[in-house]
DNA sequence: AAGTATGTACAGAAAAAACTTTACAAACAA
DNA sequence: TTGTTTGTAAAGTTTTTTCTGTACATACTT
């Protein structure tokens, strides 16, 4: 191999190294480690699917991680099983479109944590107003004490039924009509 | 100690401490510890503020932890010390406005990411330029890996520069205009 | 000034997470 | 059927994170 393809090569290489490294270390924000950051990463450069093998032999680890990490990001929805004619092992490919990438995720999250948050919230108020529905049994402090706790889980409900609102416009992709894809085509 | 009023406490008490454990769990969507979510819970349904002692007590943790997780609550604009006349020891209380929380949170975790990846992705870019600038010393496999490259990287930019915009938006409150606080009132 | 209270840095222990090796089940090949 | 290949479960190891106890600097009290 003559050297100055291989400094080309190198050159090409790094490049995309760079970035996969970054993203590799950013990816923290969708709740994964950077090792399968850098795997999300090296798919994204890819140009054709790789299989289990392959990204164990690129990334240095071992098959079981392989397996683990990819369907870590299957169920983060980043990367997609696909059917290859004729070859016998799983193929993987990375799903490109970061903006939906970034919607279903925070979708997903929240609308998780809102719910059992929701529901957590819902019966203590149910609790609370039970309580309450009988001042003449309860002390001064115990009815201002729960007049507090009611007003602040009041709140709370308020503040995750705008969350809904917000991820019902994450859903239905009228973001981009809030913030364009494109700055120049409002 | 009356038995019913020991009854009627702790029913507002588990009422709170519902509330407070799912906050615990659910918040490592702000990246933090059960414990240290637990704290930021505690610190919500408190009507005045606590002191590390205080914390330290009710949590059953050590002194040191209390101390570093309200740092990290205070680093993250969840918590703030505030002045008590003739108080030696440094109080604190929790912020309570969840939708600041909110954006804060996701503005600045993103605004850092973005920089920094945009950074790795701006100087892979010009590398690639700059060897592209001369196609004749390029294999066609290497132009056209060049060029796959380059468009992906490309296309990170515009996505990053809608991030941004994005965040620009929750900076600035306008997303309050879109997605409104007040659903009747538009 | 000396003594005490307060908050945190630091080192170490305990707990949790990430990763590997081994083992095995399911699918395919001959 | 028997022998391979492929993917993953389970157990074990390594690494990282979280939490605690000790030590100490700073600031307050007398």
């Amino acid at each position: 191999m003559d050297q100055k393809m291989s400094n080309r090569q190198d050159i090409i290489e790094k490049a995309k190294e760079r970035v996969i490294e970054t993203i590799s270390l950013n990816m923290h924000l969708y709740g994964v480690t950077p090792s399968i950051g850098r795997l999300y990463g090296t798919l994204f450069f890819r140009d054709t699917p790789m299989t289990l093998d392959d990204m164990k032999e690129e990334l240095q680890m071992s098959k079981t991680s392989m397996s683990t990490s990819v369907r870590t990001l299957t169920d983060l929805n980043m990367v997609e099983k696909v059917w290859i004619k004729g070859e016998r092992k799983d193929q993987y490919e990375a799903k490109k479109d970061w903006y939906q990438i970034f919607l279903d995720y925070f979708t997903n999250q929240w609308r998780k944590v809102i719910q059992v948050n929701l529901k957590a919230i819902n019966e203590s108020l149910k609790e609370l107003e039970d309580l309450a529905s009988d001042p003449s049994i309860l002390t001064e402090s115990e009815q201002e004490d729960i007049e507090k706790a009611v007003a602040k889980l009041m709140y709370s409900k308020e503040y995750y039924a705008w969350l809904n609102r917000l991820f019902d416009q994450f859903e239905s992709k009228e973001i981009f009509e809030f913030v364009n894809k494109d700055p120049q085509n409002p």
